[in-house]
DNA sequence: TCTCTAATTTGACAGAGATCTATATACGAG
DNA sequence: CTCGTATATAGATCTCTGTCAAATTAGAGA
């Protein structure tokens, strides 16, 4: 039943876009960058949330219904609604009503931006010894 | 009894290892993976820690002194005391004492495994229409 | 030994967050 | 329009978390 609209790249994010991509390893981040970042993590910093995100991330479509995802838990319906709209609000996925039906779909954009922010530079900081 | 510090190798994570670099695109993730990756994205789901981490990669030598990071911020020294320690238990750094200075440095595998965990997936769904 | 400084631990408190029940809204089918 | 199902919101409660002040531990030097 979901119509599958494959939600690609387009960059609409709310963060400040390209200002990205500096892995955190590279240079020390300033008070704002961190204050901008610190809520992506806290969205995901919850195992429901992160097998939500997971979830629709691997749904066939690209998308998947709420109707899915509620039975994945032992929650009730609204708990499943306050992370999804946890993880709305972060930028993290999109949602859109079709009939009686909402569907959600990640923004890989804002997820790549934070893989990057992880991503351990390579040749940096290495061995402790 | 401060006797826990000890400034091991680097994985001595508490995480399994290397069950970790399915994107979560990819697979869905279960219960129990999600119970155990939660709490590492919770660790940096904080300003003063995103900061206190990337400030420490950032250090030259790897390494950071307590007394370098304490002067970046408007907190008690406590509170950065605090902060460090929930970045440690989470596994993200390791510390030693030497001399009168504590000294932190980053355990890069386990930013490792959080970022390919991110990590978008690169051949799905980024396909260009 | 005593004292000074670096860092951590303890205890308290305010604010944020996860979950539930109950209620409301949106839509489709009669 | 009315009813039933699918989601979302409101409110309440209990727990978790960030911060500070005060006390404690650890090492260096006199």
């Amino acid at each position: 039943m979901p119509k599958q609209e494959l939600p690609i790249v387009d960059v609409g994010v709310q963060v400040s876009a390209e200002a990205c991509c500096a892995p955190l390893v590279c240079e020390p981040l300033d008070e704002a960058e961190a204050t901008e970042l610190a809520p992506l993590f806290k969205a995901i910093a919850d195992p429901v949330r992160l097998r939500l995100l997971s979830l629709i991330a691997c749904h066939e479509g690209g998308e998947a219904c709420v109707c899915d995802l509620t039975v994945a838990f032992d929650l009730t319906a609204p708990t499943i609604s306050h992370h999804l709209k946890v993880l709305k609000q972060a930028g993290l996925i999109d949602s859109e009503r079709r009939g009686t039906w909402a569907y959600y779909w990640i923004n890989p954009s804002v997820l790549a931006r934070m893989s990057a922010l992880l991503s351990p530079a390579s040749a940096l900081a290495a061995t402790p010894a």
